[in-house]
DNA sequence: TTGTCACCGACCGACCGTCGGTCGGTATGT
DNA sequence: ACATACCGACCGACGGTCGGTCGGTGACAA
């Protein structure tokens, strides 16, 4: 085979990003490494050069991915002029916001990353999720708490357990895809379970009924209908 | 190697006893179908009689346990001398109370079943279970709302979203076994968690304060210090 | 300035053991 | 005779290893 040489980084950025496509494609146990290094156009020794095994390029791309939503969420919190209700719904409209406008790209994400076969990327990236944005969440939490808007003892375990609440509805959302249908009916459940979650997060934070908005009711509207 | 012929669902519960256990004691991932019939002294192409593949075999060890859940609550939820609150209770004690009489036995459980390479084993486990309880907890969660000691819209949701806490909490556990210590500061942090689980339940379905009892206080003490 | 030589590390690809799964055939009981 | 429980050699794909190749770079001598 031709013997390119590149720049160690640089070799290193794109042996990750043709990963990522590739895991978010075919989905990780189904992209061998083979699949990987054809894809870069090096060799199995070369792979192994820049990761010491198939996981730990999984770790590394989660790593790089996480990053990033630091920057999104942290001029949120951060904000003097938002109160914590604002804040609380801020960081999930945009979230719900992003995935709305993708949505064809998230509906083809969805439909692989909830796959039985990746359960290892989910899992990992929920973890590392959750630690990042966990944090975060707290203070604005604690915020709503001197604020008198939100009555809650342990901030930190709480944000833990509403961004666990989040993450299994898109779980949720994940099974609808893969197993049934984006109909009326399916719609009108996933939607109420959306309400029961919104619920649930404001009488978990002892916020006042209707404050908080977790979904965007119109999104969701041009998720299943569009 | 010997021929020995048996009964077909002789050999199948065989077959299932042998292979939970070794899923148990080693794992999904690293228990290999050569594993199993080496323990159960068969040839390969006898399991494929039995079983179509590695994950059938997992499918029907899961079934075949959740069977025997239904037998344990259903008499709980169906017991017309305790009001929701005590079922509630009663539904989530019965479960604590076991795994701690079972320690040991649990602990070793806890540590094989939580890692990653038992991701497909648990993500299974939790779906079947919590299908197969949500409609019971459904059912005392209606009856507390009648009684009027519950104040919640949507039961079922509202149980299936109990349930994935719970198993959230387990989770928890599972994470500090596999990589934490079973020491005084992890316990507190856990019992702090598991309060704030109670406190996220009373407050969901609308309970009054301090009337619901997820874990054993008792219990965990002897968990962690035993 | 120019040649050369040692060295680093990016790169190669044949090879390995293990895995889940297949298949043609054999023994056994009815 | 027929069904079926059983056998085990075999397969291809996988993740991972390893000994070796070769291009670029910097130190140093001519």
């Amino acid at each position: 085979m031709a013997r390119i040489i590149k720049e160690h980084q640089e070799r290193r950025q794109e042996l990750l990003d043709v990963a990522q496509e590739l895991f978010y494609r075919k989905g990780y146990d189904s992209t061998s490494i083979t699949d990987v290094i054809e894809a870069v156009g090096i060799a199995k020794g070369t792979f192994y050069h820049y990761f010491k095994s198939k996981e730990d390029l999984l770790d590394q791309i989660i790593e790089r991915q996480t990053q990033g939503m630091d920057q999104t969420i942290s001029p949120i919190v951060q904000d003097t002029d938002m109160n914590a209700t604002q804040k609380f719904n801020m960081l999930h409209s945009e979230i719900a916001h992003y995935k709305a406008v993708n949505r064809d790209v998230m509906l083809l994400l969805t439909r692989v990353l909830y796959a039985d076969a990746n359960l290892l990327f989910m899992e990992k990236m929920m973890k590392h999720r959750i630690l990042t944005v966990a944090p975060k969440l707290a203070e604005i939490i604690s915020q709503g708490v001197e604020e008198s808007v939100f009555d809650v003892e342990f901030t930190y375990y709480t944000a833990e357990l509403i961004l666990r609440m989040w993450a299994s509805l898109g779980k949720d959302f994940g099974q609808i895809v893969l197993y049934e249908e984006l109909n009326n009916y399916t719609k009108e459940r996933y939607i109420q379970k959306c309400r029961v979650y919104e619920n649930a997060a404001e009488r978990m934070l002892g916020a006042e009924e209707g404050s908080l908005h977790m979904f965007d009711r119109e999104a969701l509207e041009v998720f299943f209908e569009g």
